[in-house]
DNA sequence: CGGTGTAAGTTAGACCTCTAAGGTTATCAA
DNA sequence: TTGATAACCTTAGAGGTCTAACTTACACCG
């Protein structure tokens, strides 16, 4: 309440407005698309932190209840993230009791993840967080925007990616849009090519 | 070249579309923002390594390159980052002879930030950069899908901003997403309300 | 003049992510 | 069987971001 009124005092709000509309056309959408995507993150993360679970954690969890015992290399490339990431939530949600981490007698160079009761029943709790962020984002837009915007997205991440594949051939740079890159290229196109 | 074919031996790929297709629809958008996000980032920061610049001291340089002389604090507000987040960037920056941060007499709460010579020429090269980011991206879109988007995302920033005041009145959370709500919506409605 | 409060900057500590490099297990061919 | 190669996991270290708490400077009022 006092936050409204007390902080607004300065208002360089007209520089804003300006930056906004007249700086370098070229990223701006860029930016947009990282305000939103913090937008969508601390939407969620606000909520999941009333149950205790960080928001690093969602992303496996969400894996996870659709389908267990994977691996851990299988579960980076569907959450999207290298491994080193996936490893050190694991052994975190490991920690906390989420999932159980086991290797099989099949193959004991895996190691696959299932979920515990405690991690399953999260499920019902905080699948309606996320809906719920969606729909507020969501709110007030017409579906047919938001499916073109979804369609815009998928072409951007796939035009980059091709981009770095491209460019890897010759400078191996700063490796691994590419994983995004199969993660969605799968989900678009595969779908009317062959499977 | 080898990592085309040698990699690609499991495909797993059709489980993953399927994660794609099925997945609980409420936050596709929202990871599909995210992974655009990612790709984005990556795209400019593989062309910036090259040039030796840090990818956290883009945001501010752009902002810098338009004006300078901006106290840390305007300079978080524009960038959409927290002031720490800004600190410690433009501190580094000092430290390569991007900037200069001074205390002028008139008010020496304040910490202004000036480009060098340095910082300023870098313009000329990494400007290009984000324009080839920007161009790759959106290749093939139209141009109305792509305002369309812009659209989109700003209401979906506005949207859970709003939201998020909302549920900070009663019990505060993770707050400042707020940060980010002032600025959008400065940069829409302001345009056609009083300014 | 001194005190209270607010604004800006800073420090501390945590989380998530990444790249690079090391270790272990599997696979396959000589 | 053994050695090379690959697949997966793990460790190490860094960057960027955030919140919370502290410090310094200003502003205003009594």
């Amino acid at each position: 309440m006092k936050s409204e009124s007390a902080a607004g005092a300065k208002l360089p709000t007209r520089e804003i407005l300006q930056h906004w509309r007249e700086a370098v056309p070229g990223d701006r959408l860029a930016h947009l698309v990282k305000d939103a995507t913090r937008a969508l993150v601390r939407a969620l993360q606000m909520r999941l932190v009333a149950h205790g679970v960080p928001f690093g954690h969602w992303a496996f969890l969400r894996i996870l209840w659709e389908r267990d015992g994977l691996t851990q290399r299988e579960l980076s490339g569907r959450a999207g993230v290298m491994e080193p990431t996936t490893f050190s939530a694991l052994k975190a949600m490991e920690g906390i009791g989420y999932v159980k981490r086991r290797r099989l007698p099949e193959n004991r160079k895996n190691i696959y993840v299932f979920l515990t009761a405690k991690g399953r029943a999260l499920k019902e709790k905080l699948v309606p967080l996320a809906e719920d962020v969606n729909r507020v984002a969501v709110a007030g837009l017409a579906d047919e925007d938001i499916s073109r915007t979804r369609e815009v997205l998928l072409a951007i991440i796939d035009n980059l990616a091709r981009d770095e594949e491209r460019s890897a051939d010759g400078a191996r740079r700063v490796p691994s849009t590419r994983e995004l890159a199969r993660l969605v290229a799968a989900g678009t196109k595969a779908r009317r090519s062959r499977a």
